[in-house]
DNA sequence: CTTGAACCTCCAGTTACGTGAGGCGTTATA
DNA sequence: TATAACGCCTCACGTAACTGGAGGTTCAAG
């Protein structure tokens, strides 16, 4: 037993709830350096370095590292000055709060997808996640390229409606899959194309879609959004998907 | 310029926004490695690796660790078994989430209080945040010696009422740590102690300080209590307060 | 053929500790 | 007083997901 006031590093640590090995860290780092005994080297805790704990953790919880944390100890007055740095750390906060929340509808979204599908392809499944990842780069595209009006359509969708999008999706892409490799005038790829371009009517309404087919954008610009979200599908089904739509586009005699 | 389909790991990079370095690092762990010139070393990407890309952005994305990654690659695929795994990150995201907006309050409250205090003795200051940190860890204190209503009674205070009480706390400390040395008899003493407790009785109404008052206590669960959230003061100091409280409590006639 | 950009590998550093080895120091008990 | 059991010491490596730099090779353009 340590004697009242003093406390050997095991007492120390239960007493606080901080762990031997990060006492010893903080003491190695400078962070909190108690007495030593000067023969043994064991180190002798007292009330004070309570007070200095209670800064370090409590300067942890709100988000500073140790070497700031170092450099804060040393100021014994708290100034306005902090304020700033509080301010800055709560923006920090507030974009991780906010990446956080965006992560827990992608998660719900993918959840809901998995259990009405069962099972996915998984080139599919992660097509559709790193799509609803990038929405708001996709939005920023859009709204370069004057399509203001379809971020605003897509913002107003509820959950539902998006999770029907996301299986209508998912259906089309396991479609190409099945039937890739048959002739791009095959009935049943046709009738494909055809459901999956009435399902897009339905979801935005004619006229957004008219304006997407209006706007003019460059071919490379094109390429810009492929890489923001690219499809699940390899070269080649890709490329006989391409040729499938312009098929179908030539005979339904669309532009 | 690479050909059609192939990029070298700078195009990539560019393309995908993944910067060359952690390309590096993703071929090193063996997550993503692409071809390689044969006698140069060069690596080549191609179509393919832009979906195995993205698989591990969004899966990195969703919470997981690179080295689950590298496992969940090489299902090509996905079945309800995932679900689970994406339940149980949705928990981890939902702690995380608590914790961070835990951590806005206090350096909310805290801007709040620097705001109107300008300059606070440190240890004061850090004695709060540490209490408002703890405060869970306070509350099952509470419940433990069967005062549940008291913790009940302090979650219905709106915002501004804590941030009061934070300022009445700052004020006693700051008078306490002005008066030390002075005899405990003092007027200014021992009217700064009925300052004091007038606020608590303010803020917690009569009752409820009588149940605080009435509890029983042992001194070993007292010292827990103060282990969770120390006053901001020496030993000196919390000495010499103990008396003079005692000797208030004397005067004024209470237990 | 030269030059500069792009690429290569290898090594080191980052944060805030966790873990374990091997060896003293302290204390309770026989 | 011997010894066991435990507490403490230092040293040193491991972690996750990279970033940065040194020193050397390859590529593409002029």
């Amino acid at each position: 037993m340590g004697e009242n006031n003093k406390y050997s590093i095991g007492e120390f640590s239960e007493k606080t709830g901080v762990s031997i090995r990060t006492l010893h860290y903080y003491d190695e780092i400078g962070l909190l350096q108690p007495e030593k005994n000067p023969t043994s080297g064991h180190r002798i805790y007292k009330h004070h370095d309570i007070l200095t704990l209670q800064k370090i953790v409590s300067l942890k919880f709100l988000g500073y590292s140790l070497e700031k944390i170092t450099n804060l100890l040393h100021q014994s007055m708290i100034t306005v000055d902090l304020n700033e740095t509080l301010t800055l750390q709560l923006e920090v906060l507030k974009k991780e709060k906010e990446r956080i929340e965006q992560s827990m509808i992608i998660i719900q979204r993918v959840i809901k997808v998995l259990e009405e599908e069962g099972e996915v392809d998984s080139a599919i499944l992660f097509s559709l996640i790193h799509s609803m990842q990038t929405e708001s780069i996709q939005n920023e595209w859009l709204e370069r390229h004057n399509l203001t009006v379809v971020v605003e359509e897509l913002s107003k969708k509820t959950e539902k409606e998006k999770i029907t999008l996301d299986q209508t999706f998912i259906q089309m892409a396991k479609e190409v899959k099945k039937l890739y490799g048959k002739p791009i005038q095959n009935q049943e790829v046709q009738e494909m194309i055809k459901a999956f371009i009435e399902a897009s009517f339905e979801f935005l309404g004619d006229d957004l879609v008219q304006q997407l087919a209006d706007a003019e954008v460059e071919e490379l610009d094109i390429q810009e959004l492929e890489n923001i979200a690219p499809f699940p599908f390899t070269e080649d089904e890709q490329e006989w998907l391409n040729q499938a739509m312009e098929y179908y586009m030539k005979e339904a005699g669309m532009e």
